[in-house]
DNA sequence: CAATAGATCATCT
DNA sequence: GATGATCTATTGC
């Protein structure tokens, strides 16, 4: 399976989020199809981190597309996006859930506590450590290593749930979160919407 | 099942 | 000095 060319990345953040859906996510033995995502969009976007304008953090963001921008929040978790749209417009894609692929067993002894496979990469904090991603990654090539991103099974539209997006205060009725329908790793929905 | 508290720190005011 | 794009454990219906 190909990897993702930069021209994938290179459009509005809200396209690149419905389109991530379905895709691979693979580092080193650890690989996972992604099944929720979540778009910030540029300083208007009030719940985006830019919305304060350009700083050290943010610096990426900025950069050009098809790069991690990897930050630490609440003192406990790092949570994992891709840089989208043209260099020097902001814009980017946070990654919230995965479907395990392979090295379960790895991603396992990261958390023993959790026994069904698609609860370990179920929200943004537990991806990353399932995964082994973390501040280190900060700025780095999606399209080189060692982190990418790989073209998975397509997802029909009539799959893909919108809503608004979790835990923002902020703008908090943007439709931007994009999970596939019934998906057990989806990391909150509800009740009703298997 | 829903609500709440606690852990813990980089970033910004 | 306050504040999160969170997770887990625990309590109370």
């Amino acid at each position: 399976m190909p990897v993702l060319p930069r021209d994938f990345y290179a459009r509005p953040a809200v396209e690149v989020a419905r389109l991530m859906l379905g895709q691979i996510l693979v580092h080193g033995r650890r690989a996972g199809r992604i099944t929720e995502v979540e778009a910030y969009l540029g300083e208007h976007d009030l719940a985006a981190q830019v919305a304060r304008g350009r700083t050290g953090r943010t610096e990426v963001i900025y950069g050009p597309p098809g790069h991690a921008y990897v930050y630490f929040i609440y003192g406990m978790h790092d949570c994992l996006n891709v840089v989208t749209e043209p260099e020097g417009s902001p814009g980017c894609v946070l990654i919230r859930a995965l479907e395990p692929l392979c090295g379960i067993e790895l991603m396992r002894r990261e958390s023993p506590s959790v026994t069904k496979p698609f609860l370990l990469c179920s929200g943004p904090g537990r991806l990353t450590s399932a995964m082994r991603i973390s501040r280190r990654h900060y700025g780095a090539d999606l399209t080189a290593g060692p982190i990418v991103l790989r073209q998975g099974p397509e997802v029909e539209a009539a799959d893909i749930v919108i809503t608004p997006r979790i835990g923002v205060r902020l703008c908090a009725d943007w439709p931007l979160r994009f999970f596939i329908r019934g998906n057990p790793s989806v990391s909150r929905f509800p009740p009703n919407s298997r």
